[in-house]
DNA sequence: CATGAATGAGAATTCATTCAT
DNA sequence: AATGAATGAATTCTCATTCAT
């Protein structure tokens, strides 16, 4: 009858309030981790945090709410980590941005793998509307920024949806790696720069035009751009269509 | 009860058993693909199967084991199909067979969302080490043949994980485009094979060795800055990434 | 998601089946008699029907769904007995059929206070949209059939709903003694009869225009239109009271 | 733990105390109506009546307490209301009298159907022996003189429980029509009137020595014979209960 | 006295799995 | 082999009541 949300409920007050949120959403992070969502249940949790399920439900008024919360959580921390990289990366090279980014990207999620994925699945089949749409435009709006910097690099076609699709690509690089070894690879974190880099600035391969129709101009622009960036490797190939 | 396999059980008179292992995964993708993983159950598999639950238990010793054989016929599929793609791509050039990759993730994922995303996230939860890494394998083998075939096209710096990342690409964006809306947007395809076709033929944005020895005098400014954000622990190397 | 209705499931193997929803039905109507509505539980219904919670579920998709079928067949039951009982009142007069009657309720209905009335009020906040308010009607019908068999004898304005009335006072009475002793007192029945044959044989007592204009032969005009709208049941009756 | 009454606490300060008390008792008649008894716990209430849960428990000891001190209030008032309406009837007839009644139990009961139902449902299953046994009593004493006046016309052989059946009656009619429909139907209040008037006036339908001795259409005779006995016998009598 | 956070026993419902037929 | 009823542990969520502040 209720409607009961996905909001915390409201913050009883301020002060124990805001421990016992984070105690629980510690203790909801620390179940996650160790035994992802199998073992994800609001008794755990509660016990984990050392309280009773009833508390939990004062702060939460599902379980849903509670992970909306997790997800949130951990939305608002990135976007907070990456802007300040962002900021750090202010006279840097799109190389050297990519670079950085990509090293983010493998410590941040290698530390919680389990959690990055459980929170990712969920999120999926949450009804999360608006809420956390929001925070991931808010990310993704960091990211277009340090990309409107190095306008000038990036290829001239690149998609509009590019700063997500980074973000994205990142996230799924690191994920599969994180699924196999506990320890990040040595290269990880150059693939994923190398995917980024590659994807914002190689000239689209080929459109569909060229493929069906045959070869122009045009793509000769783009094509050179791109050999310019890809080294002796791809001199000698007649065409990029 | 301890220690259930994974392999779906003994097969009994290679006939009847064949059919009815199909039919049951059949179903078990049905009820994925309608219901996602909130339905998915044993006794709801047998029903749209049209046998009972105790059949079911005859060709499967769990759930689990159900789930595996979901996979593993999914990743032979597509390993099939993949086969199949990359024979008939033996003539084009790799701009072209990135874009038909792209374009055929595109149709296959698409088409069931759900069952994808939820056959990723059960793969990660279950016990499946060796045998669903055999297929992986498989399927990486496959496209890394296709790489092989234009090596001369790469990046002289391409990984040695090439092909599992262009794989591991291309599904993330298919699903989280998938995750949004219900028809893949025009520019999805192309921007698969942007991501790939950039990763495998640009250079690496910065390498290691440029790193290390320091050629210029930029890389320095950033490393720095981004080494305010990196953790203590890579404080005195002298690289970033 | 599912809207699960109220029906009890889809009888399984009609055999087994039958026996089992009677034993759960007993066993619900047990725990409603001995502990009212407040140890009425779905865990103690299947404990003292010796049953798992899950097999109680298994033929009622929940709780409403278990209520239902107890209230439904409490209402068949008393339907039943109500044909049997006019039946039997074939030749009689109106007199004795109202005391008959007055002497089933009150045994019907003493013998499981507590049981009556927890149905009847489970039965006003359910929503048993149809399904039970066409048991009433044809109870209500039954007693309608009776009454129609002595319309000589009632009162020409009898209102239409006087049949349901009769029910309803007749429960009432029942009850409230059953609230206060253990066994009925032994005017119970002459009370009830008093009350239904009063009902149907007195006069309007006034209208309202009487009560307020006058004090006049009126009545007999405000009868008389209250006999417009009495049902065609009351119409040939040659008194009134 | 034991043995909690369920008297109010001790008033505290006489003067807070009693605003607090119809404070709580007021949220509580709010709660019960707007949500019935669903949504009526000592937490919902202690909101509605802007105090703390722990203040409610200071003036009540327990939930139960608090519901009867809910229905001793409901009761108090239906006295106080019956006793100026009797009074108001003072020249009246005894079909004016019980008009004027049934159009009050409509005016009152269908105001709060929900809340008299649930009253009247927590009644029965509180152990409120005594105490409201007590305000019933009044509420039938002023009935019962109001019958005392009209003694005259009253059948003779009027039970000792006329009062108080005539209250049920009253009540069960009402609340019948209200679980059906928002407004109360035109007739009602004349079914009403009709049901105790018939019970107050009508001879004895039968009594069993008619009903196993005889089985003559002699009904009518039977009715007059009894009105017969009832002029005189009922004369001496000063009322009829 | 008031507050309201904390408690935790319970209640409804689900679902993997077994086993008698 | 197939069947499907039976099982019951596990899970989500509620609410009467207490007690430290």
């Amino acid at each position: 009858m209720r409607t009961p949300a996905l909001e915390p409920r409201k913050a009883p007050r301020q002060n124990r309030s805001k421990a016992m949120l984070d105690l629980i959403l510690e203790a909801a992070t620390r179940v996650l981790q160790r035994e992802s969502l199998a073992g994800f249940n609001t008794n755990r949790v509660a016990e984990v945090a050392g309280i009773s399920v009833g508390s939990l439900y004062q702060y939460f008024p599902n379980k849903a709410a509670l992970v909306t919360a997790l997800i949130d959580r951990a939305q608002a921390a990135l976007a907070a980590a990456l802007e300040q990289l962002v900021a750090q990366l202010a006279g840097s090279t799109l190389a050297e941005a990519v670079q950085a980014m990509a090293a983010y990207a493998v410590r941040q999620q290698y530390g919680d793998p389990l959690l990055a994925a459980a929170l990712d699945h969920e999120e999926r089949r949450l009804p999360i509307q608006g809420r956390l749409v929001e925070a991931e435009k808010r990310i993704v709006a960091i990211v277009q920024a340090l990309l409107d910097r190095h306008a000038a690099q990036l290829s001239i076609s690149l998609p509009a949806a590019a700063a997500g699709d980074c973000l994205i690509i990142a996230k799924a690089l690191v994920e599969a790696d994180a699924g196999r070894s506990a320890v990040p690879p040595a290269d990880l974190e150059g693939r994923i720069a190398r995917a980024i880099y590659g994807y914002l600035t190689v000239a689209a391969p080929v459109d569909r035009l060229t493929l069906h129709n045959a070869a122009k101009p045009l793509p000769n622009r783009a094509r050179r751009s791109v050999a310019k960036a890809a080294t002796g490797a791809a001199r000698r190939r007649g065409h990029a269509a």
